[in-house]
DNA sequence: CCTTGGCAGTTTTTT
DNA sequence: ACTGCCAAGG
């Protein structure tokens, strides 16, 4: 990655741009022009900045003028983050008529279309899929091997889970002569990106397809970070070398995207436990002392603005990063709140976040159901209530796998019947609802209002307080100007919030789709594993104090290479400026120097 | 049916 | 620090 797109051109900016083209050219030139004048397979590895983009879109630009009317380049991703950061970058290497010959797709899209414009010849039906969070809780529901269930299901009804769709669709490339020759005529050159986390199935249907097109492999196997998953393969890139014989053409030692290299070369000493040779002015490492978690984290990311802005970003992007999502959301609440450090005030600040807010979503349907109250009788009511608490419960409990979830679903879904049935409610679960819905809520008509309103009866509930936790999270999502123009002209239309519960889980669904494709500005709180293949100014990594630790030693025993691989993809997201903020006392990810 | 207290665990994706 | 599980007891 040679060079990057930043949203204002200023003059330095086009200036160093061109020193850099430059440098490329220089350092690459021998590797870049056997690569370009290769035929057949090829394979590039390279860390991060290395250029293994670049160079697979110059070789794709190299084709285009020899394709025909109906032929494309083929870029498969994973993630549609990955895709949307792949599309920037052709726009700064390709011309327009160029781009529309290049498609750039993930692995999910381009398997799914193929399985609707194909699938019959696999099951005779027409192909329909299984959204995950139906998945999620048919297979919590479902008492036996999931997987075998899930194949039935395939093969009798053609119905289709997203982890099924690369399996399928390489049985039908492999199963379907005439067919994958139809797809290597219009795909000359499929390009594969971060082939070091490609699964089996995707092996499957990527191998297949090398018989009848070129394939080209991006790789990094010091950022493979999915090999947790069983389906993905530590072996992978030298299989894929044995198996497809590419050309190998290794990128390492080259660095073109931060201004110097002493972020990677940090990121190095990490990855291999090594003393760093001199201080990397770059890369600050703060511990912070049992209580100060929220207080340092919270200063870390003004300090960061500040820092950017020295360097003369006014409107930098920000990445809080650390491994679990439930640190994401701690980091989050931290954000939004206020706190003192030493003498100054913390104001809060704004920020998004990145990661499946599926059970705050169902959250917020439970809140929704009380917006609709005032339209029904109180055990109506409360039933309805109870049904989203149920449904809730049993999202929570398909999660995360916990009984406690699961007896609360039980017990809602119950409440719900007997209110439903006019019977007397036995437990707490029904009493609390429906002497809620006794007392009602009194709406007005301001969504912002009666939302809060609406919170506040949730509050006064008992067992729905883990209901209220995840609402206040909803705040966080992008959706909140859409579900205000809703919810305000259902008002207007009907004089209440009727339909609000399908609409919020609607909105909200949507919400989360779109927010993988959020342009980095600002600060972003994300997972580790999210921020893989996108690029912040600065970035902050955070440990926490009781979870989310950088090793697991039990797990991942010294020398850590799972942990360490992680730490290095987080570290190499920064092209400015990286803060390490970790808990005294915890594995330090640096050996001394 | 619900409360209480001791005990163990506290990662990760794809539309 | 906090959550959830489990078993014992009201």
């Amino acid at each position: 990655m040679p060079w990057r797109r930043r949203t204002r051109a200023t003059p330095a900016g086009r200036v160093e741009h061109a020193v850099r083209r430059c440098h490329l050219k220089l350092e690459l030139d021998a590797k870049r022009v056997s690569i370009l004048a290769a035929e057949g397979h090829l394979l590039v590895k390279g860390g991060p900045g290395a250029g293994k983009t670049t160079i697979a879109l110059l070789k794709a630009q190299a084709l285009l003028s020899t394709l025909g009317a109906a032929q494309e380049v083929l870029f498969l991703s994973f993630s549609r983050a990955a895709v949307r950061a792949v599309l920037v970058r052709c726009k700064t290497i390709l011309k327009a008529a160029e781009r529309k010959q290049i498609e750039v797709q993930t692995y999910h899209s381009f398997c799914l279309e193929l399985l609707k414009s194909h699938g019959r010849l696999l099951t005779g039906k027409p192909t329909s899929i299984r959204y995950p969070d139906e998945e999620r809780l048919q297979k919590a529901a479902f008492d036996g091997d999931w997987a075998d269930e899930a194949g039935r299901l395939a093969r009798e009804q053609a119905v289709f889970g997203f982890d099924q769709f690369a399996g399928a669709a390489a049985d039908l490339i492999e199963g379907c002569a005439a067919l994958r020759r139809l797809i290597g005529r219009k795909y000359p050159l499929i390009i594969v990106d971060e082939f070091q986390d490609t699964d089996d199935d995707q092996w499957r249907l990527v191998a297949a397809l090398s018989k009848v097109t070129t394939i080209f492999c991006l790789a990094d196997p010091d950022q493979s970070i999915f090999q947790y998953q069983p389906k993905v393969d530590p072996l992978r890139i030298e299989r894929a070398i044995a198996f497809l014989k590419p050309m190998v053409t290794d990128l390492a030692g080259d660095n073109h995207r931060s201004p110097n290299s002493g972020i990677l070369k940090f990121a190095d000493a990490v990855l291999h436990d090594t003393a760093l040779p001199k201080p990397c002015p770059e890369v600050a490492q703060i511990n912070y002392p049992p209580r100060m978690f929220s207080t340092m984290t919270h200063a870390a990311v003004i300090w960061m603005f500040g820092q950017l802005a020295k360097q003369g970003i006014e409107n930098p992007s920000i990445a809080v990063l650390c491994r679990s999502n439930a640190l994401v959301s701690d980091i989050s609440t931290i954000l939004s709140e206020e706190h003192v450090y030493k003498t100054s005030t913390l104001k809060p600040v704004g920020h998004e976040v990145v990661w499946d807010a599926e059970l705050s979503a169902a959250a917020a349907v439970v809140l929704a159901s009380i917006l609709e109250w005032p339209r029904t009788p109180p055990a109506e009511s409360a039933a309805a209530t109870m049904q989203a608490a149920a449904a809730y419960c049993r999202l929570k409990a398909a999660i995360d796998n916990t009984q406690t979830a699961k007896a609360a679903a039980k017990g809602f879904g119950e409440a719900a019947e007997a209110a439903l049935a006019g019977r007397p409610l036995r437990n707490k679960f029904g009493k609390e609802i429906s002497a809620a819905a006794a007392v009602g809520v009194g709406l007005l008509g301001d969504p912002v209002v009666d939302w809060r309103a609406a919170r506040a009866v949730l509050a006064t509930i008992p067992v729905l307080e883990d209901v209220v936790k995840q609402v206040h999270l909803v705040r966080l999502f992008r959706a909140a100007d859409a579900l205000g123009r809703g919810l305000s002209s259902m008002w207007v239309n009907t004089g209440t919030y009727q339909g609000a519960t399908t609409f919020v889980k609607k909105t909200l669904d949507q919400e989360r789709l779109m927010s993988a494709e959020l342009e980095p500005q600002g600060v972003l709180v994300m997972n580790i594993h999210k921020s893989k293949g996108k690029e912040f100014d600065g970035v902050i990594l955070v440990e926490g104090q009781f979870k989310s630790h950088f090793f697991d030693l039990a797990r991942d025993p010294p020398p850590s290479p799972h942990a360490r691989r992680l730490l290095r993809v987080a570290i190499t997201r920064a092209r400015r400026r990286v803060a390490i903020i970790r808990a005294s006392g915890t594995y330090p990810p640096l050996a001394p120097a």
